[in-house]
DNA sequence: GGTTGCCATAGATAGGAAGTATTGGACGAT
DNA sequence: ATCGTCCAATACTTCCTATCTATGGCAACC
């Protein structure tokens, strides 16, 4: 199918949505009115409905058209945007991208997000900085940090965040443990051996979460030792302490082993958040691939053999 | 400024990335090669920077490009969305928006989210279900219902949410309390008085992250009576029963007063839901729109004076 | 009944998108 | 080396269409 409508189409539809008056946004975009009108007609024409009513009193929207007119707006911003960025890169003015992650975001993920962004933004830098939730939150309304990767849930208005990946949660045993021998545990099993914990003060939102979701299904919790990373928690199941909670994907310590609890799809899942006001250059554009990324299939293009500076290639040329 | 890029060069554009070949792509678009090849050539000068390294052995992106092109991607997809949904919306043939709430959503809420609904879908139906947290989630899950406005948060995997609003929590009291002689409350003025809480099986998550953030700022509620709805909540507080928290704009029976607790600036954040293969047309762009009016200013267009459906007028006339 | 405001139509024109033919550069095979 | 192949760029032409000016039609307002 091609393409029925260019961007000249958006700003024409925008201007006379706005004006409401077909003369007055000719004059507005330096355009005669009859050229406009016909503009707007070919392409009514070609999308096969009207998008305005031309009334006596004036024009107004059709509702097909009130989505078209409404599009126009976003599409035409986001080109702005895009365009801005892109030309960022060229010049290799984008800022270093100060990101923030939790100690419990799998490696791997903080990787592929770390791809997703050399994608999108090659050759530009990025400055890690791990810490535990609150204080990622704390660094990035502070403006110390631009975005961060963390647990969900992220609680509090002014953040904009985006859903990055979602995997089971395991119960981490020893390896030599009798539990170890089943393929599933029974809910019931855990009671009282479920002893160590992620510290409620990393996360408390999710330390809640975690409880709340135990006492519906009827396991109660000991919890008897509190941990502030990932490791920590697989030392304290090695030390013997008792069972923890583990992201599946988490790579275990030798003499670890992970199983799932019977009829339980608990999750454990992550975002990409920054600040509401947070201005990073990156951040808006980043958020939408990353949606993409998410709702869509994988891109299928032949990836870049060659790896080569925009700008820098000039200049050294 | 002008519009830089139009729609026909993310066509081409795309072609060529996903080619690697300008000749392939030329084809692709039964287009000329040199004609492609110039377009291309003539949006890097507008632009300002190379899209593409043409090289002995291809065509790669730039850096730059990489924007571009992931943008293309994107934008086309969304016009091609948009235009489907407009030309349904034509044909009336946007099926009846089944749309289920929370009691405790606040009506203006609902109501400015029906007046999004008919400002994007306009004669499109909606038709209304109420109930509580985990119901509407699990008629959503069904999909007995193809949306919803929900308090977060909202947990679990395969759902998409956009939260559209955020409003303060204060402490709901009888007029005649002591404690509304005061503008703001002192948290230790709540400790054993603060007895109503909205029923846990209602909203689990909700209810966990309320014990949760109650603990830290060391109120220790007494859990004593359990509400289904927010006018349940409002009779046990005029009952006696003791004080309970409320969204600040919920409108409150006479006898009742809201306060603020000193210090502590807690939100009830409402959000817009649905299931992540839910199939109605108007969810990926009502979830756009919504997103829009989050982030952006509001609009500032000459509101439709007359209401006309679009087929139906060209029927009758 | 004249004037004004506003959109549509008619016809002319110029800019530019697309086409054809050709050149130039880089490999690879003989 | 030399020829053949592949591919993008250049040169030049053609044709479409976005734009222009001028005008017509229609309703509303003095």
């Amino acid at each position: 199918m091609s393409v029925l409508i260019e961007f000249r189409h958006l700003k024409y539809i925008l201007a006379v949505a706005e004006t409401g008056n077909f003369t007055r946004a000719a004059e507005r975009l330096f355009l005669a009115q009859p050229s406009l009108s016909a503009q707007i007609k070919d392409l009514e024409d070609t999308l096969g409905f009207p998008i305005f009513l031309r009334d006596r009193t004036g024009v107004y929207c059709t509702p097909a058209g009130e989505m078209i007119v409404s599009y126009a707006e976003s599409a035409l911003a986001e080109q702005t945007e895009t365009v801005k960025a892109a030309r960022a890169i060229y010049r290799g003015e984008i800022p270093i991208l100060r990101l923030g992650f939790s100690c419990f975001v799998q490696p791997e993920l903080l990787q592929s997000f770390r791809d997703a962004y050399a994608r999108l933004f090659p050759d530009c830098q990025m400055q890690l900085s791990s810490g535990n939730h609150s204080h990622i939150l704390h660094r990035l309304e502070e403006k110390s940090l631009d975005g961060a990767l963390l647990p969900m849930p992220i609680t509090g208005d002014d953040w904009v965040f985006e859903q990055i990946a979602c995997s089971p949660l395991v119960v981490c045993m020893r390896t030599d443990d009798p539990l170890a021998e089943e393929i599933e545990i029974q809910p019931a099993e855990l009671t009282e051996r479920l002893t160590i914990f992620r510290d409620p003060e990393m996360h408390p939102a999710a330390h809640a979460r975690l409880m709340n979701m135990l006492s519906e299904v009827k396991i109660l919790p000991k919890v008897s030792s509190l941990a502030a990373t990932p490791a920590d928690i697989q030392f304290m199941v090695q030390a013997g302490c008792g069972l923890a909670l583990m992201d599946q994907r988490t790579v275990l310590y030798p003499g670890l082993t992970g199983r799932p609890i019977a009829g339980i799809r608990w999750t454990v899942d992550t975002a990409f958040v920054h600040h509401n006001n947070a201005e990073h250059l990156a951040l808006p554009i980043l958020v939408r691939y990353l949606r993409k990324l998410g709702n869509g299939k994988p891109l299928k293009r032949p990836a870049r053999r060659k790896h080569v500076k925009g700008l820098q290639l000039e200049l050294l040329a």
